[in-house]
RNA sequence: GUCUCGUUAGCUCAGCAGGUAGAGCAAUUCACUUUUAAUGAAUGGGCCCUAGGUUCGAAUCCUAGACGGGACACCA
């Protein structure tokens, strides 16, 4: 049984001795008291009163907030409550609160309850602003104990597991989540600003598509045939500018089946937009834009910290091409980069196993990831991408073995990813059969899916249309210098616990 | 997926030449009416992650597994 544990059960007999005592542990209609922050704020002035005068006994307050601290000394006691403005002390005696309460509720009020305390400010001998209680009310009792109050908690799974202890112990880590929400906020409003349209399609996918992920797969009962969880929404977005919606975004998570570490978690959010009658070189510019957004809203300096890292966030960003980053970034010599044996050669020279079936598309690819992508410290648009690689991209009209494609790198990760879109439909069914093929003769089940509705949509006509996908997670990472995902997830996703015998046997 | 480190009281951690399981905080009881991780005294609290093995004897050594952290690989 859950509660079985002796200090959770001794937290039990007090609320049932608050029960008996006519003393509702659980009381509702309770208002949330003066901020704490406000409250020092406001009583700060008695600082400057005389010694011996320094409290206000015609101004009462009203505080909630959790109890963190006790110091109970005999017929007195001090203690901290907190909320999510801060931390305040408190002090209640024997004589001030009403007849015989204090003796009763002494041990029955204890670290970890939430507690409405009324009554003036003073300043204590040692110089703290406190409230002097008149009243004292539990407003919640807590049954569990938090953890030490010293050394806090610091085991990362339990943080994980039980993220609203983490968040009772660790307060600051809430920072990290108020950032995130304000980023999300903004990107949000810079959109809605350039007129762009937010929407919401489907997370359930016949077929996969928008990515090369293994999905989730999930079961319609009332249809009798499976689904997928959505790997990118990327098609359907697409068909949405074939029915005419011009710019449009959406904002929500994806799901990929794949392994779990400090940068992926199985569903993670990204912002997708598209934008009809621009290129890739226009979402270069708007997401140098939009950075620069964020920095000047969120209050940031251009330069960021990130672990040893610094990162110049000032705008523009460096752009160089695909093939130029493999010379000059990544050393590879002119001639190896353009010749698939020679490119196939120095691979394997640097033990890197590759497919020797692999065109020289997908072996730029090993040498990039090999070889320049961790180098790539400062923002950094890698454009024209080979053709092999960006299976949803437009061909370069230049030179029809590049794509119109960039993806834009900081500290050494892929944040963004955009493109002029592929719009005909011939060229698009091509490219899904040779994905398909792919699939078939290397196994390679990231390879996408032939999706003929989206080549039928595409056959109605897209107007040439630039799109987009940022990473929210990484991004918030790199905004916040944390270098777990998990970290900047609210619940990020952790394999369940082994159940042990005992519990098994008293859930049943 | 690979390598590596970890898992002992509610929390933070000691303990490991193999010999009856420890501390601090928390809890219980007592004292204490301006404390700051309050203080002083006493008491209780453990499937030492799980399963095998070695041994007279295992928290400690060996094997396998579970779950975490870190690094690498793949991916966003």
């Amino acid at each position: 049984m859950i509660f079985a544990n002796q200090y959770i059960q001794e937290r039990i007999k007090k609320r049932d001795i608050l029960k008996a005592e006519g003393i509702n542990p659980y009381p509702n209609q309770i208002s949330k008291g003066t901020p704490s922050a406000q409250f020092l704020e406001e009583c700060a002035y008695l600082h400057t009163l005389e010694i011996g005068e320094k409290s206000n006994k015609d101004k009462i307050y009203s505080l909630t907030g959790r109890i963190r601290f006790i110091r109970i000394m005999g017929k007195a006691a001090f203690a901290k409550i907190e909320d999510s403005a801060g931390t305040v002390q408190i002090y209640y005696n024997r004589d001030d609160l009403p007849e015989g309460y204090y003796n009763l509720i002494k041990k029955l009020i204890e670290v970890g309850d939430l507690i409405e305390a009324k009554g003036f400010a003073f300043v204590t001998q040692t110089g703290e602003i406190t409230l002097h209680c008149a009243s004292l009310t539990i407003v919640t009792k807590a049954i569990s104990p938090l953890p030490e109050k010293f050394h806090g908690l610091t085991d990362h799974e339990l943080r994980y597991r039980q993220r609203y202890l983490d968040m009772i112990m660790n307060p600051q880590i809430k920072e990290n989540f108020v950032m995130r929400s304000k980023i999300v906020s903004l990107i949000r409003r810079f959109f809605e600003e350039k007129s762009f349209l937010e929407v919401e399609t489907p997370m359930m996918h016949p077929i996969p598509g928008g990515a090369n992920a293994k999905p989730f797969v999930t079961h319609h009962n009332a249809l009798g045939i499976d689904r997928y969880l959505r790997i990118a929404p990327e098609l359907y977005l697409k068909r949405l500018i074939v029915g005419g919606m011009e710019a449009v975004f959406e904002i929500n998570r994806n799901f990929r089946n794949e392994g779990m570490d400090h940068t992926h978690n199985p569903e993670f959010t990204m912002i997708e937009f598209y934008w009809a009658y621009h290129t890739y070189r226009d979402l270069i510019k708007i997401t140098e834009e939009l950075f620069a957004y964020l920095f000047a809203h969120l209050d940031l300096p251009s330069k960021l910290p990130y672990g040893d890292l610094e990162i110049d966030f000032k705008t523009p960003f460096a752009v160089i091409s695909y093939t130029e980053a493999l010379t000059t970034v990544g050393g590879v010599p002119a001639e190896i980069v353009s010749d698939r044996e020679k490119a196939l050669a120095y691979l394997r020279h640097h033990h890197i196993k590759v497919d020797a079936n692999l065109s020289l598309g997908y072996l730029q690819a090993e040498l990039f990831d090999e070889f320049v992508e961790n180098r790539l410290v400062n923002p950094t648009f890698i454009i024209d991408f080979p053709i092999d690689i960006s299976p949803l991209a437009r061909r370069s009209d230049e030179q029809s073995e590049i794509a119109e494609r960039f993806e834009l790198f900081i500290a050494g990760k892929e944040i963004a990813n955009g493109f002029s879109e592929l719009n005909d439909p011939i060229d698009q069914y091509e490219r899904f059969k040779g994905q398909v093929q792919t699939k078939a003769a290397t196994g390679d089940d990231e390879a996408m899916h032939m999706d003929t509705d989206y080549v039928k949509a595409l056959s109605y006509g897209m107007a040439p249309t630039a799109g987009e996908g940022i990473g929210i997670d990484r991004l918030v990472m790199m905004l916040t210098n944390q270098h777990s995902i998990r970290d900047v997830l609210l619940f990020p996703a952790m394999k369940p616990e082994m159940p042990t015998a005992e519990s098994e046997e008293s859930e049943q």
